[in-house]
DNA sequence: CTGAAAGCGCTTACAG
DNA sequence: CTGAAAGCGCTTACAG
């Protein structure tokens, strides 16, 4: 069969070369069983030995699809120059590999929460479907939502699971998490226990966690001190400042929940750096396992989702959708992962 | 002009509801000096009240142009589960970032080496070029990027600059980052300095910045004992293994040079673990600066590579590819970034 | 400055 | 099991 090169094959090269119709290339292609066996593996062949790929711009015009789905981040950063969470870097990681799985491709593109995204993806035929990431402020938020909803495109959305909220959410159970980390605190005998994050009604996961926070101690019979709450969005900067601002302000503390992973290593780093010593004096506990949680010294003890899981979850979802299944709302639990940082493994430094 | 609404609006919609021909939209739309300004603003006004978006794939296949940019990440963690090298991870953000900036959509996969990715992405005209990321073997990468070329993909590797190795390269100039980690650790009298990497042929990156280690020891007269040589792969666990090796071994040293930060933040945690002193008894230097390698304990040492102007460089470059301009391959600077696991700076634990 | 027309490369009823 | 034909929604010479 010696070289069958050329720059561009087409369909129509393979029909010609094979002695048959350009339809019959297409069915034997999508190995359609309205094509004889023989005939299907001899254009597969020859589709083979040209290199040639079916045009997605040609098959897309023609079926309406693209087989492609948008992940937009939200950029909390601002922009410009900073670095994205590397717990949603991750996740994006664990996405690309379950769409792949599903036979769709990703598209990536990291947004502001102002941006005017809503709608564009899906009305232009580059995805069929959106996954939406990233601790957004869900007061702007909603509007958005709503207006993707409005213009009938299929998107899921990785956060708080609200009741009446526009759209399918997969998330993970944040009052349990906070509840969780707070509990396992106070079984070690902590008492005062600071709180570091956001819990504005514009981030409603970091108020839920919050929420469980107050829900163990009040379980424990511990008085919760208003003067132990700073409020901290998610930077290992701010956390930083926010251990900063306790100490100024002369709180006494034996343990410190930070909302976010990053905001704890912020906090851990300002607390060595004050030359109080963690977890002996402070114990500290984080939120996401995000995957430098375990090498950081001492390493994070923290709240773990399961982002793989939240992976698969999401792209479950969105394949869902675009194939016109019915899809839910989940729910997904966390597990406290104990490391050093909180002190209840006493002189074990790695697992 | 009240509600002009209608499910999925073509350019003939469009045209029909302000009284001109297809054509004249199309052109509209594309801001052609060619349509008389005032018909232009009107259909571009009819066009977003009518939420209207160009068909991607009807437009894709007139012009033979996705303006999409595929970026393959190659995933040295065999697969499944493993969490990608947070630094090519990182630089994807900014990849995306700039790729958005010149009007190009980022389509991500990740890939095993092994994996018959060469030419289907721009075959199949999913993409226009290109982008490959993450430390390749080369022995094998060799062969499908001659491959990529002999079907006139086009692309662009982050990587080492090899000589008369197929395509365009965007890198870092390894050997010099090497030379500048080793130097800076004996000029703070360390003599005994391991170096922790691999530096087979397959890693040419690694080779060459332990290249760039032996000149440093050479230039300073510094004798390198082979016994302080470990090889291992971009791994934390790795990097952990690698210094309970040397300790099992009886090895004594003063310094480590890692050849990338996730081996450095292993070495650490298992000098740590061993009651040795970081930097007090031990220096550690690791290479890359990804993000959290100034918010580990203690704050890490490293040779930064610039990811930002990296990722510009590597969309610049396909970008030029793509519209037929002039590409040349680039060698970046890197640069010692001083904190605190060197020693260095003697009790100030943060910037 | 505008329009009529061709054609990009597929998929899929429709007919046999 | 196979083919002829229509048509997806654009862009762009070509003609005026």
């Amino acid at each position: 069969m010696g070289s069958l090169k050329m720059a561009n094959p087409t369909s129509r090269d393979i029909a010609e070369i094979a002695g048959v119709s350009q339809a019959t290339v297409s069915r034997a292609l999508r190995n359609s069983p309205l094509v004889r066996k023989e005939t299907r593996d001899r254009i597969q062949e020859i589709a083979k030995e040209l290199n040639y790929f079916v045009n997605r711009n040609a098959a897309g015009l023609r079926t309406h699809q693209s087989n492609t789905i948008a992940l937009l981040l939200f950029d909390e950063t601002g922009g410009a120059d900073a670095q994205i969470n590397p717990f949603f870097l991750s996740m994006l990681g664990y996405i690309s590999r379950a769409a792949a799985r599903r036979g769709y491709d990703v598209l990536i593109s990291l947004q502001q929460l102002s941006d005017d995204w809503h709608v564009e993806y899906q009305a232009s035929h580059r995805a069929d479907g959106l996954i939406l990431l990233g601790y957004g402020n869900y007061v702007t938020y909603r509007e958005k939502l709503a207006a993707l909803s409005a213009a009938n495109t299929r998107y899921v959305i990785w956060g708080p699971v609200i009741k009446d909220h526009p759209g399918h959410t997969i998330g993970c159970d944040n009052e349990n998490g906070g509840f969780q980390a707070a509990r396992h605190l106070l079984s070690l005998g902590r008492k005062r226990i600071a709180f570091l994050g956001q819990t504005s009604p514009r981030s409603p996961e970091f108020s839920a966690r919050y929420a469980g926070y107050m829900q163990a101690l009040l379980a424990a019979n511990v008085h919760p001190d208003p003067g132990l709450k700073v409020d901290a969005d998610n930077l290992e900067e701010l956390g930083y400042q926010a251990v900063e601002q306790l100490l100024a302000a002369g709180e006494s503390f034996d343990a410190v929940f930070a909302v976010t992973d990053v905001i704890a290593i912020g906090a851990v780093r300002a607390l060595l750096n004050a030359g109080i010593r963690v977890p002996e004096d402070v114990s500290v506990v984080g939120f996401d396992d995000m995957p430098l949680a375990a090498h950081v010294t001492p390493a994070l003890t923290t709240v773990r989702q399961d982002i793989r899981l939240a992976a698969d979850g999401l792209v479950d979802a969105i394949v869902g959708l675009i194939e016109e299944r019915p899809v839910e709302s989940t729910l997904m639990a966390p597990k406290l992962v104990v490391r050093e940082s909180c002190g209840a493994k006493k002189g074990v430094r790695h697992k």
